[in-house]
DNA sequence: ATGAAAGCGCTAACAG
DNA sequence: CTGTTAGCGCTTTCAT
C-alpha cells in the first residue's frame, strides 16, 4: 500500500522511456526532444502523477535562499524590528525543506541605500525576494531586473500602485481606517467632533496614511459628524503646543484617530485623559499607553505574521509550485488592554 | 555539502554498532542492551544528531490517523460545523505526513452517544483523539483508557476542571468576558446600566458561559456600573415578552452583554434597536445580524482555527515528538461590522 | 537525447 | 540481541 502510487518511474514505464528524461520534462531542465516530451506529458497526464516533494527533498537537498529587503528598526520606527521572528519561525518551521533567508535593511529615508541593497540582491541571485516597496522608481527598476533573472518577488507591508500584479502581504489600509471609523462612532456620544490627526515624519508612507484617512472618512459619509484634521510635520514640542490649543479650542471633541505615530499624541494626552483615542501598530511605546489607559484601541499591521505568513507563500511557490494569489490581506485585529497580551509579542493563529 | 552533516550511519560508527540498534534506541522500539544503548546515547549526545523526518517519513510511510470527537451541528448549534474546514485544510499541508482524521460525532444531549463513539474510538486504536470533553464523567474514564493504550488526547473548545493537565486549545473564556466588558464600558455613557444576558438550553456547556460572565463582571469590580442579569432556559416566545418587558422598565439599560444565544436576543430587538449588543460567534444568523447592525460586536471562538491548529499539535506529537504546550488560548478577535469580512469562512493568520 | 545506476537518510525485515 | 541489507521516490552523474 504504497503512498503515492503512481511515480516517476511509473509514469517512465508508461511513456516508455526510463526515469532520466521524465525527470527533465517534470522539472523543466531541457534537453529532450519535443517527441518524448510529449509522450511523457501524456502519460503525466494520464495516470495522474502527483510528485512526492520528501523524495525529491532527501535527495536535492537543495537550499532556498530568500531575500528580504525592508527598513532597518530605529528608536523612531520599532516596527521594523518585529519581521524579524516571522523569518526564525516559519524558516525554522520549514525546516526540512531548506529555507534560508538574509535580511538586507536600508534606512528608510535612503534611497541610495535602498539601491545599493537591490543591487547586492541582484548579484546574489536568489529564490525569492520579499520586500517593501518604499522607493516607487527604484522599485520599478529592480522587479524588472529580477523578472528577467526569474527571481519571483512578493511585497508586504506596502502596495505599489504601478505594479498592482505583484503579489502583496499585508493590511488593507482603507478598510482598517474603516473599521476605526465603526469603533470611535459606536464609542463618543452622537453629536460629538472627531479629530484626525496625521504626524509625519520626512520619507514616512504617505500612501498608507492617506488609505487610512481615506477609509475612515467613508464611514462618515453617510453619517452626521464634524471632523477636525490636524497635520504637522512638526518636532514634539511644536506638537505639543499647537495640539493642546486645538483642543482647549474644540470642546466637542471625544474621539481622535492617528493615522500614524500615536505614541506622540498619546504624551501630549497622558496628563488628563478625556478622548478616546485609536491607531496603529503595537510598539512598545504604543503598548505602554495602551496599558495606561490613555490609548483606547490599537490595529496592528502583525509585521510577524506578514513576515511568517510571507516566508510561507514562498514554499508554496517554490516547493509546492502553486501559483500563489495575488493579495494576501491580513484580518484587521482591534487591540485593547483587555486583549493585548493574546497579539503582543506573539504570532498569530495557533498554527 | 549535506544538509543535516551528522546521520545515523555516523552515531553507528561512532558507537561501534550498526544502524539497526541505532534505530531501535532511537524510536523506543527496544530489543537492545543496555550497554549499547548507552553507548550509542553517549554518540547521540556528542555528536549533536537531529533525524531527518523527511528520510523518515518516506521510508515509512506511516499514516496517522486521528480521530475527532465533538459535537454533531444541529439547526440550532452551527457553529459545530465550522471545525470541519481547518481539519480538512490542517490535513491538506501536512498531506506529506500522512495525517488522516475521522469524525465522530454525538447530539449535544445525548450522553449515551458520547459513551459509543468514545468505545468506537477505543477498539479503533487511533495515534492520537482530538475532542470536545462535554460530559465530564464519560470523559475521565475515557481519557483513562487512552492512557492506558498510550494514545494521546488533547481537548478542544471546552476545557474539563477534572483534567488540568491533557492539553487544551481554545478561548479563555473568562478573558473573553473582561473583553466584552472593557468594549461595552467604552461603547455606552458612563452612569448607564448594562445588561447581561444568558439563554441557555438544555445540555449547554454552562461552564463556558459561567466564566464568561465571570470574567464581565471581574472587569466592573472597580467601576461604577448598575448591571441586571437576565436568564432563561425557556423558548423565544416567553423570552421575547419577558424581554420586552424587562426593557421597557429598564430605560437606564444602553449596554447588553449575551453570553449565549445572541441571535435570539437581537431577534427582539431587531424591529428597533437602540443597544449596544454584544455576544458571541460567527454563526449565519449572528453574521446577520451584524451586518444589519442589530448586534454591534461578536467574539468569536474561532473554531476554524481551533480545528487547524489542534491537527498543528498532532503533528508536533508525533512528528516531531515534540512535548507540547499544555494550553494554547487563541486570540480574542473582535469582529465589527467592518472588518467581519476578514473573519467570516476564513481562517486566521496567513499561512 | 536518452538510459543506467548510485545514492539521499532512514526503516524494517531478516540473518546471524 | 546485533548486523546486514534492500529499498522508499526522486535527482543527478555518467555512459551510451
Amino acid at each position: 500500500m504504497k503512498k503515492n502510487p503512481v511515480g516517476i518511474k511509473d509514469i517512465a514505464l508508461h511513456a516508455g522511456v526510463s526515469t532520466g528524461p521524465v525527470d527533465k520534462v517534470l522539472n523543466n531542465r531541457g534537453g529532450v526532444s519535443k517527441k518524448t516530451e510529449e509522450r511523457i506529458l501524456k502519460a503525466i497526464e494520464e495516470l495522474g502523477y502527483t510528485p512526492n516533494i520528501l523524495a525529491s527533498r532527501l535527495k536535492s537537498a537543495k537550499q532556498y535562499s530568500i531575500a528580504a529587503l525592508l527598513p532597518e528598526a530605529t528608536p523612531d520606527i520599532p516596527y521594523w524590528k518585529e519581521h524579524e521572528r516571522g523569518f526564525a519561525d516559519a524558516i525554522n518551521e520549514l525546516k526540512p525543506y531548506g529555507f534560508q533567508i538574509e535580511v538586507h535593511r536600508f534606512h528608510q529615508n535612503d534611497k541610495q541605500a535602498f539601491v545599493t541593497q537591490t543591487a547586492s540582491i541582484l548579484e546574489n541571485n536568489y529564490d525569492g525576494v520579499f520586500m517593501v516597496p518604499i522607493f516607487a522608481a527604484e522599485t520599478l527598476k529592480f522587479v524588472q531586473r529580477l523578472k528577467r533573472a526569474g527571481t519571483p518577488v512578493i511585497f508586504f507591508d506596502t502596495q505599489l500602485p504601478e505594479l498592482p500584479n505583484i503579489p502583496f502581504i499585508g493590511q488593507h489600509s482603507f478598510d482598517s481606517g474603516f473599521l476605526a471609523g465603526e469603533l470611535l462612532h459606536k464609542s463618543v456620544s452622537p453629536s460629538s467632533t472627531l479629530l484626525i490627526i496625521s504626524l509625519t515624519q520626512e520619507q514616512d508612507n504617505h500612501l498608507h496614511f492617506t488609505s487610512r484617512e481615506n477609509g475612515f472618512r467613508e464611514f462618515f459619509k453617510s453619517k452626521q459628524r464634524s471632523i477636525i484634521k490636524y497635520e504637522s510635520t512638526l518636532a514634539n514640542e511644536h506638537i505639543e503646543t499647537e495640539l493642546s490649543g486645538l483642543i482647549a479650542a474644540s470642546p466637542f471633541v471625544e474621539g481622535i484617530f492617528v493615522t500614524n505615530g500615536i505614541h506622540r499624541v498619546a504624551r501630549v494626552f497622558s496628563p488628563q485623559k478625556k478622548h478616546i483615542l485609536i491607531g496603529y501598530d503595537l510598539i512598545e511605546e504604543n503598548v505602554k499607553y495602551l496599558t495606561n489607559e490613555v490609548i483606547d484601541f490599537l490595529i496592528s499591521q502583525q509585521p510577524y505574521t506578514q513576515a511568517y505568513a510571507g516566508i510561507h507563500l514562498f514554499y508554496d511557490l517554490l516547493i509546492l509550485k502553486r501559483t500563489i494569489n495575488k493579495k494576501t490581506y491580513l484580518p484587521i485585529d482591534i487591540v485593547m488592554k483587555s486583549n493585548l497580551k493574546y497579539y503582543n509579542h506573539i504570532g498569530h493563529g495557533g498554527a
